[in-house]
Formats: C-alpha cells, sequence, structure tokens
RNA sequence: GUGGCUGUAGCUCAGCUGGCAGAGCACCUGUCUGUGGAACAGGAUGUCGCGGGUUCAAGCCCCGUCAGCCACCCCA
C-alpha cells in the first residue's frame, strides 16, 4: 500500500464523496422544490465579501469572533460570508426602485464560520435561505413558516419528528416592560432564555438572580417562559395562528415564549424547527421577520421575512430518521461490457448508439475478464449488463442480462435501444 | 476561545502490570479459460496521527502538536 503522506484537508471543510454529494443535492432539490412551490425565485450573492459588510450588521460574535477573513493580495480585507443577510439587503438597495413586491427570492449555497467544529457544526456548510421583502403582516410571516413545513413534508418529516416553534420578539417586549425589566437588560434575558433549556431549574434560577434579576422578575419570567397560552394576548400572534391554520400546517406549528433568537435584527416573529427524535434538541432552521433591513447599506427602510436552514444539521436529522434514499451509485443503469480486445469497437459503437437513443450508458474500458465486468456493473448497482463476444457479433445479436433477475437473453442487435427502454420502464 | 475523551490495516475495532503488530469486514488470486450477488481455499496489507522525551526495550508511560468527538460559547 501507499505510504504516502495525505495532504490534510483544512480543518472544519467538507468533502463530498459521491454518497454525501448526493445527500446535499437531495437536501438542495426539496428546499428548491419547497421554495419554488410558494413562487420563490432562486438568486445568489458573491461568496466573499468585504469585512466592512457585516462590521455594522450581524451579531457582534459572529462579526469578530467567528469570521473568516483574510487579507488578499491587494491589502483589502476581505471575508468568506458567514451568512446571507447582509449581502442580500444591500443587492435589495441597489435594484430597490426596479424590483417588484413583495420579493420572494431563496438561495443554496456555501458559508463559513471560523467555529470549533463538531457533531452538526462545521467551519463550512451549506445552507438554504429564503425570504420575502416588502409586505409587514402576520400572513407573510405564516408563509414562511409554512415554506418550513413544506420542506419538512417534502423530506418526511411529519409533525411527530419534528416542529416549528414560533414566538414574537415584541410580545416578549411588552412583557418585559410589565416586569420592569429595564431596555439594556434585555439582551442578558434573551441570552437568559436561550439558554434555560440546556440547564436544571434551580442552576438557571440561581444564574438569573446572579445577572441581575430580582425574585420577583424570575417568578415573574418564569410564569411568561411557561405561558403556552400567551399568544392569545397577541394580535399579531392571532393572525399568523389563523393564517397557518388556513394554510393546513397548524400540526406542525407550536407557540413556544422560549424562542428568542440570538441575531439582533429580528424584531417580529421568530420561529425555529426541532427535530424531536435525537438526544440533542438543535434547531434545524431558524428565522423570523426583521425591520430596517437596508437601514445600514444605504437603502430606504424596508422589512422582511425569512429563515435559513443548514445542510448539516438537517442531513444528520434525516439520515437519523432514516428519511434519505438509498444512495444509487451509478447514474447509468447500463454496463456494456468488453469481452475482448478485437471487440472494443463494437462495444462502444452499442454504447453510442444507446446513448444516441436517449439511454444512459457506461462503457467499461478495457477487455478485464468478464467475471470482473460483472462484478463493476453489480457493486454500481447497474440493472443491465450487454455482451457482446464472438457468438453475439456473428450472429448481429447481443446478449441482455437482467443483473436484478439474474436473466439473460440474446436480442437481435437492432433490437437493442427498445429492448433495454422496456426493460428499464420495468416491462 | 475554555474544559474533557479519542487517534492502531481501506473500514470497524482488539492489543493485559511496557517485551516479536492482531481480528472481522473489505481487497487480490484461485476453485470457475463466456457471467455479478453465495460458498470454500489461499494471499497481500501498517511511519500504531505527528514530533520529542523516559527506558535495555514504547502502540502502551511523560511532554508538545495536529485532527476527530463531547460539553461550554455561539449558531445553521
Amino acid at each position: 500500500m501507499a505510504k504516502n503522506i495525505i495532504v490534510p484537508s483544512v480543518k472544519g471543510t467538507r468533502e463530498f464523496y459521491p454518497e454525501e454529494m448526493a445527500r446535499r443535492n437531495f437536501i438542495y432539490e426539496k428546499a428548491r422544490e419547497a421554495s419554488q412551490s410558494f413562487g420563490y425565485q432562486e438568486w445568489d450573492a458573491p461568496f466573499i465579501e468585504t469585512l466592512e459588510l457585516y462590521a455594522a450588521k450581524s451579531g457582534e460574535e459572529l462579526v469578530k469572533e467567528q469570521a473568516f477573513t483574510f487579507t488578499d493580495r491587494g491589502g483589502s480585507f476581505v471575508t468568506l460570508r458567514p451568512e446571507l443577510t447582509p449581502s442580500l439587503a444591500r443587492m435589495i438597495a441597489k435594484k430597490q426602485r426596479q424590483l417588484v413586491y413583495p420579493v420572494r427570492w431563496w438561495s443554496f449555497g456555501p458559508f463559513w464560520r471560523y467555529e470549533r467544529p463538531q457533531k452538526g457544526r462545521s467551519r463550512e456548510f451549506f445552507q438554504w435561505n429564503i425570504d420575502m421583502l416588502g409586505p409587514v403582516s402576520p400572513e407573510a410571516d405564516a408563509e414562511l413558516i409554512a415554506i418550513a413545513v413544506k420542506f419538512m413534508q417534502l423530506v418526511g418529516l411529519d409533525p411527530k419528528l419534528a416542529r416549528v416553534y414560533v414566538n414574537n420578539r415584541q410580545l416578549m417586549d411588552s412583557e418585559f416592560d410589565k416586569l420592569d425589566i429595564p431596555t439594556e437588560s434585555r439582551l442578558m434575558v434573551s441570552n437568559l432564555v436561550d439558554r434555560r433549556s440546556k440547564m436544571k431549574a434551580d442552576a438557571w434560577a440561581k444564574y438569573a438572580l446572579e445577572a441581575g434579576l430580582s425574585q420577583n422578575q424570575l417568578d415573574g419570567l418564569i410564569a411568561l417562559l411557561e405561558n403556552k397560552e400567551l399568544w392569545k394576548e397577541w394580535d399579531d400572534l392571532v393572525r399568523l395562528f389563523a393564517a397557518l391554520d388556513a394554510l393546513g400546517v397548524s400540526e406542525y406549528v407550536e407557540f413556544d415564549p422560549n424562542i428568542m433568537r440570538g441575531l439582533l435584527y429580528y424584531t417580529g416573529t421568530v420561529f425555529e424547527a426541532f427535530d424531536l427524535t435525537g438526544g440533542v434538541r438543535r434547531a434545524i432552521l431558524g428565522g423570523g421577520r426583521y425591520d430596517n433591513l437596508l437601514a445600514d447599506v444605504g437603502g430606504d427602510p424596508l422589512s422582511g421575512v425569512g429563515f435559513a436552514m443548514g445542510d448539516v444539521v438537517a442531513g444528520i436529522v434525516l439520515e437519523e430518521n432514516g428519511l434519505l434514499p438509498e444512495f444509487d451509485p451509478s447514474p447509468a443503469p447500463v454496463l456494456v461490457t468488453v469481452f475482448a480486445e478485437e471487440f472494443m469497437a463494437e462495444s462502444l459503437l452499442l454504447s453510442a448508439e444507446l446513448r444516441e437513443s436517449g439511454i444512459k450508458v457506461m462503457s467499461y474500458p478495457k477487455a478485464d475478464k468478464i467475471g470482473k465486468q460483472f462484478k463493476f456493473s453489480n457493486k454500481m448497482g447497474m440493472k443491465i449488463a450487454l455482451v457482446l463476444g464472438a457468438d453475439e457479433v456473428e450472429n448481429a445479436q447481443v446478449a441482455v442480462k437482467n443483473l436484478v433477475s439474474g436473466e439473460q437473453v440474446k436480442v437481435a442487435r437492432a433490437d437493442i435501444p427498445e429492448k433495454i427502454k422496456k426493460m428499464l420502464a420495468g416491462e
């Protein structure tokens, strides 16, 4: 065996062997189907942006700690995009007067964050982003949630396996007002809420008191977070749930006052989808409503609603639930074998004819022992192998072997394309 | 960025208180000079992650480093 030392890949990057590529494409296809079924247009932005673009927008941590930044050969600070929203804001701003509203855009592409890699989190990942820009209405928010649900349905995640949890930041702010929690403490309280599910109740309570809450405020906060009926007191959420009901997705969606979301720019509805079956409750996707999207990139005020889904967690969830389609190694179901060197041209000619008639065909590239060629076709999961040996060539025939049933018949050379098509059609 | 666990054949892993580097699967060859999936027989395979140290002797002990995993942090 080779003793070569293989140059390692960059830490946290992903290598997509055909099987992993099939998984990524599966997620992409389902995201596209969900997006397009609601009329969204596909778009994309640069993978490299200036550091400046992110400095004003995204959460502090995201830029300072997690951005993949470097200096280019010209001395400019550039960043591998850690998220899409700032690029979206700029691109919208540049054509703000020309676009047709509501803008409905979706995208699927690579992102980079300089984090410590572990399961479900790498430094390089693919993300589905989808946004509606323009209208401010609970019904628009509901549409995005319905798209998330559509994706879940398309991949086979039913309400027993995964669910979308919804909250509203304005509602929470008004509740925090009632508890006399000052504005400057809101971020702290948000983090506190995010952390609650990960800590034991008494440890969390202690932590909250140390963070500056009074016992009264803590009691109020707990009561608030336990109140699953709170949405009924907030008009936007009442309308949101009515819309979700009309869209037929309400069994997938629940109100949950514990959903806060770290990103600063969310201003209204926020939501996250979780896998209910896994040991770790990790968010599959998350999003919400944001206002003043364009404020920092020089556009006029415009609000929107959207969400993002990473391929890493989504892939794990699908795998753990047995929802990934079986990997089919060969895109071509037919193999043309090469019986001997002297029949190579015959075999190539046959494979070319079959492709001409629209059939996906692989040619075996050399005259290996026929058994080896069959073994190859078997490992590649192919359906049909064709053999052109001395007997067949002499009689203008081709031996056609059904690799699934094991049956083999000889067919007149001229009838081969039709015969293969019928076999592949299941006849 | 902080703390912990792990790293041995292509893969999954065993390897005792330091004493000749192992198994299963996969692979190759043959049984089978016109046929895959099965069976049987045989065969090849290692910088024991990397670098240093201790020792007569290190896969095993010590230090460092890299990578993966887990928990924080954050989030997709």
